[in-house]
RNA sequence: GGGUCUGUAGCUCAGCGGUAGAGCAGGAGCCUUUUAAGCUCUUGGUCGUGGGUUCGAUCCCCACCGGACCCA
């Protein structure tokens, strides 16, 4: 990156500052800060105790943070540290400080690392602060904080270097902590219904378990592609067949696709699988989660997206994808099932080759047009067709509709279930149909993994399983629009060196 | 892939045919309860890149490179 003169200017600065520091500390990047309390542990141990209790606490307390505000006032200084997405003010007097800690103390810029040691106080204004009887040095920060009142503004900064993102804005700092205690919370919840976390490949030689486009890499000492998985279904599966009764696996996938407000390549998917149960238990399942998730750890059943309230109460409303078209895609009962009115509504809204494709189908294509982003209070929805479907079982009497879900908020995919499949016979059928799919030029068509069906053959319980996107469901309880700000480091395109020629020849 | 918007000081933004401005940050001072602290003075810019139009371009036109949003 260029580094423009006056940006050197600022540096060239700090640096003098650094020698001078260096100077009267000798080291200016100690090994080690001796704290009694982090800043969130001293709010929440003092904030709510009396002035009169304050100064009744005769312990010195020693904290650390960056330096993030400063106020000058010749002989007294206030300056909030940060640390942990919190600040506390401290406040230097000169006639508290030795000659060299005063010294020291205008050698600090916004950005340092320092250390207080004091004792407790509440100024005028009420504000919980420690009053500094000494000060230690910790860390120079180079180059400056964006600026502290508007923040960063510049969005591919943010993404970019999140750190200063956290740093400068306190509601990015509370998404992310709350990102983690949804996720440590999901765990708890899945761990007391008896499910078993385990870890499967992330690097497959046939990336199997859903329809998308995969990442490639290779194995050097074996010689061989290897595909970034695109799901860890075929895996878990294997788990089934080995005697585990419930599994889950809490874990990134990658798809090779486009980027997107609700697409990021790496994405973090919840999948669990648990032996003896169908789709009806995988409502209950995500209904109960999602409900306590919400509940427990945003503090309400009823949660705000954009304009408007979510209800994440139980139950979840249920509808078929063919009464999804009726009822919200407002489509006529009568041409639903008319297989010439959906060839022509089809080819209306872009699809190719009607001729070749089943009714339902071809009802699929007309649900993702007219249906999905309507879909904004948690909704399951049933009876998908059996040709994107090729490791679910049948409804019970059909020959095209298969027993599976997708939950659908915000207008958003959220989730998607299945009574999984367990014919081996079946299941090999159906994985030539898709690859035959494949050969005629859909690439993201599932590819035949001889593998999964020796272990299928060998016997697998009835199961329900089912996926269910993290981030997305992040996105939803925190109330974002972009999956890039529950993402902590989202996918950028990486910054064109200027002294490198390569890429251009 | 298509459309709309966007790129000016370290940061946040004005300016829009006559070779650049503010606030914050930075620098030099004053100030012993401030909190966007205050006051005085002050440094800092190949106006994303490359072409074109023009006597003259940060500004108009074209292309390219980033980025955001919407659509496919």
């Amino acid at each position: 990156m260029d580094t423009p003169h006056s940006s050197n200017q600022l540096r060239q600065v700090r640096e003098e500052k650094l020698k001078k520091i260096r100077a009267i500390v000798g080291e200016a990047y100690p090994r080690k800060a001796n704290t009694t309390h982090t800043l969130v542990e001293f709010i929440h141990q003092f904030q709510p105790l009396s002035e009169l209790a304050l100064q009744s606490e005769t312990k010195v307390i020693s904290i650390m943070g960056r330096v993030v505000s400063l106020r000058d006032q010749g002989k007294t200084i206030f300056l909030h540290l940060f640390e942990g997405g919190v600040k506390v003010q401290t406040y230097l007097r000169q006639d508290a400080l030795t000659a060299d800690q005063w010294e020291l103390m205008h050698l600090v810029d916004l950005g340092d690392f320092i250390s207080v040691e004091g004792t407790l106080m509440r100024t005028k204004t009420g504000e919980l602060t420690l009053r500094a009887s000494a000060i230690y040095f910790l860390a120079k920060a180079l180059l400056p904080l964006p600026e502290k009142w508007h923040g960063l503004q510049d969005v591919e900064i943010r993404y970019r270097q999140r750190y200063l993102d956290l740093i400068s804005d306190d509601n990015v700092f509370k998404i992310f902590e709350k990102r983690s205690l949804l996720i440590a919370s999901l765990r708890t919840y899945m761990n007391q219904l008896g499910y078993l976390e385990v870890e499967t490949p992330m690097m497959q030689a046939i990336p199997g378990g859903a329809t998308a486009r995969p990442f490639t890499t290779h194995h050097n000492a074996l010689d061989i592609p290897l595909y970034l998985r695109i799901a860890p279904e075929l895996f878990l599966k294997r788990l089934i067949i080995g005697g585990f009764s419930k599994v889950y696996e809490i874990n990134r996938n990658f798809r090779n696709e486009v980027l997107s407000t609700r697409h990021n390549p790496e994405f973090t998917m919840m999948e669990s699988y648990a032996a003896g149960q169908d789709l009806r238990d995988m409502m209950d399942l995500l209904e109960g989660l999602i409900c306590f998730l919400a509940q427990e750890v945003m503090g309400g059943l009823s949660l705000p997206w954009g304009e408007i309230l979510i209800d994440y109460g139980k139950p979840f409303r249920r509808l078929t994808m063919r009464d999804s078209l009726i009822s919200i895609g407002k489509l006529q009962d009568r041409d639903v099932d008319s297989y010439d009115f959906m060839k022509k509504y089809s080819t209306s809204i872009g699809a190719t080759n009607v001729d070749q494709k089943s009714i339902g189908l071809l009802q699929f294509y007309a649900f993702e047009h007219l249906v999905e982003s309507r879909l904004i209070q948690p909704t399951f929805i049933t009876d998908y067709p059996i040709e994107v479907s090729p490791l679910t079982k049948l409804v019970s009497g059909s020959t095209s509709i298969v027993d599976r879900f997708e939950l659908y908020i915000g207008g958003m995919e959220l989730s998607n279930a299945y009574s999984e499949l367990n014919d081996p016979v079946d299941q090999k059928k159906r994985l030539e149909y898709q690859t035959r799919e494949r050969e005629s030029g859909n690439e993201e068509a599932m590819q035949l993994d001889d593998e999964f069906l020796t272990a299928m053959e060998h016997g697998m319980p009835p199961a329900g399983g089912q996926g269910l996107g993290i981030d997305r469901l992040i996105m939803l309880l925190t109330n974002q629009i972009s999956i890039r700000d529950v993402i902590l480091f989202p996918l950028m395109r990486p910054i064109k060196s200027t002294n490198n020629n390569e890429e251009t020849i």
